[in-house]
DNA sequence: CAGTGGTCTAGACCACTGA
DNA sequence: CAGTGGTCTAGACCACTGA
């Protein structure tokens, strides 16, 4: 075994965790038991567990214990909005309305479809997000239910999909396609732009682990809508 | 002191390497010598220089010793996408053509300028980016000669700022925004497309700790380029 | 082959905080 | 107040690799 005893214990609770075994708020062993069952120091233990804390897997309080971590809303680098929150940030009221829901098998001939879906089906959910009334984005989400098999019971009619996954689902890994498209002809209209206008497409696809958990294609109306990304060390940029 | 004697090692180091009073390809001094320095024991100067070196910040080489990392060019977790390198890996033929090279003050009533420039001056670089030819982006960009004075010596006429700062500058901090916009007629006519046509706007604001070191805006033919982000632990996403 | 970093041990004292 | 994690020590053996 090549592999230092410090990773073996780091990726052993990073599966768990990231493959749900271990769910948000569940306990951890203590050093001392992990400790009898490696055979080895608390310097290694320690060594391990502090990475996970480092990467916010896990939460550690003192005489508590060691906990999985909430999952991430906000922790990872990338600030990837919630668009509920933002509105409301804003000062604005936000209002989700539903379009379509359903639910279906992955069409055979969209790879990306397959993909996402696995031996499962997908549910599918369309809707447009409004600040203050106002149309801001459109919004068609596909969400893998035998990676959610949760989301089948919730009703969307009111809130947002986006804020329903990032506070109860935990996401490893996220891909973020943007460009600048002109708006065609449905999508104007759900938006009350011209058709042509200048909107800011969104594809964003989160896993968790190798697991696809969902694909979402949001388009906003380019006058309305800024997207900013803040990274590095510090919470916000000096400038600020 | 409450802060822990590794934090401060820690700390110390990074502050040396960003304020740039260490240089790339520095050397440090080894474990030993840190432990005399700091009178601890050699775990307490490996805890500090590990997390230099997760973070990225430094190299470490058995025997050889550790040195001050090179500058981060995809190190970070958004891949802040250069653009010369990505038209040449579509395989196209990348040219970046100056068109205005200015060396001034800030506007004073540009704050933004003012805040990037600190006490000295800026240099002004626009150009437009081509790939096999055709117009891709158009490019405005201040650099801040007080930050990196090394830039007023450097001929842009050919090469492409982005990548040369990507190269010399080691940042630490970015702030992008990105929205859709129509194309107004000087984008439009140098990007040889329709006045209106949507345009993805990236600008992006860099800093070097607490220093302004660039801000650039680039206007993108919409049809012709999207940005892709990924994040996460992994290398690549697990669907690609 | 000698110096460097990578890892690990078997302890220790302490701060914190929830049972 | 007892259990937990945070930090630190003073060693050790090893793998690697450049002088």
């Amino acid at each position: 075994m090549k592999q230092p005893l410090h990773e073996r214990i780091r990726s052993d609770y990073e599966g768990r965790i990231l493959s749900g075994a271990l769910l948000p708020g569940a306990r951890l062993p203590t050093e001392q038991e992990l400790m009898r069952h490696y055979d080895c120091s608390r310097m290694t233990v320690n060594k391990a567990l502090s990475a996970l804390s480092a990467a916010g897997l896990i939460d550690r309080r003192k005489r508590a214990g060691t906990f999985v971590a909430r999952p991430r809303v906000h922790s990872m680098v990338l600030d990837v909005p919630d668009l509920e929150q933002e509105v409301v940030q804003r000062g604005q009221a936000y209002r989700y309305a539903l379009l379509r829901r359903e639910v279906r098998l992955p069409d055979p001939e969209s790879a990306e479809e397959v993909s996402l879906a696995g031996a499962g089906q997908l549910l599918v959910l369309e809707g447009v997000h409004h600040a203050d009334g106002v149309p801001l984005a459109t919004e068609q989400r596909l969400i893998s239910l035998s990676a959610v098999p949760d989301t089948g019971a919730v009703d969307f009619e009111d809130a947002s999909p986006g804020a329903w996954l990032l506070k109860h689902v935990p996401w490893t890994q996220a891909e973020t396609r943007i460009a600048a498209v002109a708006a065609d002809r449905d999508t104007a209209h759900a938006l009350t732009v011209a058709p042509g206008a200048p909107c800011l497409l969104i594809e964003r696809r989160t896993w968790r682990g190798e697991e696809g958990i969902t694909l979402v294609r949001q388009q906003f109306v380019g006058s309305a809508y800024d997207l900013i990304a803040t990274f590095g060390p510090a919470k916000a940029p000096p400038g600020a």
